[in-house]
DNA sequence: GCCGTCATGTAACACGTTACATGATTTG
DNA sequence: CAAATCATGTAACGTGTTACATGACGGC
C-alpha cells in the first residue's frame, strides 16, 4: 500500500489538489512509482475519510485542495521508520532474460542488445533532466530527488555494461536450434 | 500478464506439476518474479482451459503433470518477440528515498546506510549461489539463469556504491530540523 | 500412528489499469 | 465559439496476496 504513503509524502511539501499530485507523478515519480488518475482520486478520498488528509480549499471547477493532517504525518513517519520496503523490485525485462531459451540464440542476442540500447536512451533522458536543474541540497525534494536520479543513471550505465557482457556469454551456433520445434534442442541427459 | 508466460517458459524445459513449478519459483525466480501457490494453481487451470497446456499424467496424491502444447509455445514466442517489457521496475525502496524529507537527516542517513548493508547481504547470497553451481553454457536454463544472477550481482554492487555516495550528499545539520512539526523546516521561497 | 512433505483448490480482499462519463474555465 | 486544459469521479476487470480447507503418501 505505497501509493497512500507517496501521496502523504508529496503533501508534506504543501497543500495540493489531485490534479496537481497527478502532474507530480507524471513528471518526477513515474519511473519509480507510476500512478493512474483513477487511483490518485480514489486514494485521496479514502485518505481524507481516514483523517490523514483534510480538504483545505475548494477552487474553481470543483478543485479540492488537500493538506496533510498531524495523523497523516505520523502515519507517513511510521511507515518510513517501522516498515521495510520490498526487497526485490519485479522486473519483467529480467524475467524475459530467464526465459530466453524459448528463442533462437540470434533472437536472444537481439533482445539483449535492445535492452542495452533502451538503457542508453534512458540514460540520455536522465542526464538531460539532471543538467536542466540547479540542484539545491538544502531543499528536501531536490536533495532526495537528485539521489533517485543518480540511482537511475547508475542503473542504466550498469545495464548497458551487463547487456554487452551477457551477449558475449552466448555460445556461437551449435547444432539443432529451433525453439518452435519443441524439445529437440536438448538431447543429452 | 507475465505469470502466464513465466509458466509457459518453465514448462518448455519439460512437463511439471504445479507443485514442481512452485519450487522453481521459490528457488530460482523469486527475486525476479515472485508467485504465490494460489496464483500458480489458478493460472495453470486457466492455461489448460485455453489449450496452451495439457495434462499429460495424473500421479499420486492428485498430482497433475502439465506439458506445453504447440499453441502454448507459439504464445510464449509471440509474447517474447512481439510485446515490450515494462520500462521501469517499481521500486518501493527508491520511492522511500524520494520521500526521505519526512525524516530527520540523521534518520535519512540511517535509511541509506541500511539499504547499502542490505545490498551487501544480497550480494553475498548471490555470490554463494553462483559459486555453488557449475554453469554449463550449453544448457539454456543455466546460460540465461546465470545472466540474471550476474545482473543481480551488478545491481547490488552498484546499490552499495550509490548508497555510500548518497549519504555524502546530505548536508551536515542546519537549523530547525523536525519533520514531526509540520512545515517549519522550509522557510524560504 | 504421527509427522513432514507432497499436492491441490477456493474465497475474500487489496491493489492497479482501462474505459467511461461529465463538466467548468481559459485561451486564441 | 472552439479547442485545450483543468478537474473530478465511477465501474468493470485483471492481477496479486492472505487465509482457509482438505487430504494422500512416505518414513520413522
Amino acid at each position: 500500500m505505497s501509493l497512500r504513503h507517496a501521496l502523504l509524502g508529496l503533501l508534506r511539501e504543501g497543500p495540493a489538489s489531485g490534479y496537481d499530485l497527478l502532474q507530480t507523478f507524471k513528471r518526477s515519480l513515474h519511473q519509480t512509482w507510476p500512478a493512474t488518475q483513477s487511483q490518485v482520486y480514489t486514494e485521496l478520498t479514502k485518505l481524507a475519510d481516514a483523517g490523514l488528509l483534510t480538504v483545505t480549499a475548494q477552487g474553481a471547477r470543483g478543485r479540492k485542495e488537500y493538506a496533510l493532517t498531524d495523523a497523516g504525518l505520523q502515519e507517513l513517519r511510521r511507515w518510513m521508520l517501522e516498515t521495510e520496503p520490498d526487497r526485490y523490485p519485479r522486473s519483467e525485462a529480467l524475467l524475459r532474460v530467464f526465459l530466453l531459451g524459448a528463442l533462437t540464440r540470434d533472437e536472444a542476442r537481439d533482445y539483449l542488445a535492445w535492452l542495452g540500447r533502451r538503457a542508453a536512451e534512458d540514460l540520455e533522458v536522465l542526464e538531460a533532466f539532471e543538467a536542466s536543474i540547479d540542484w539545491d541540497p538544502e531543499d528536501d525534494l531536490q536533495l532526495y530527488g537528485h539521489m533517485v536520479v543518480d540511482f537511475g543513471k547508475r542503473l542504466w550505465i550498469m545495464s548497458q555494461e551487463w547487456a554487452a557482457a551477457a551477449i558475449e556469454t552466448i555460445p556461437a551456433k551449435t547444432a539443432g536450434e529451433d525453439p518452435t520445434a519443441g524439445d529437440e534442442g536438448k538431447r543429452d541427459g
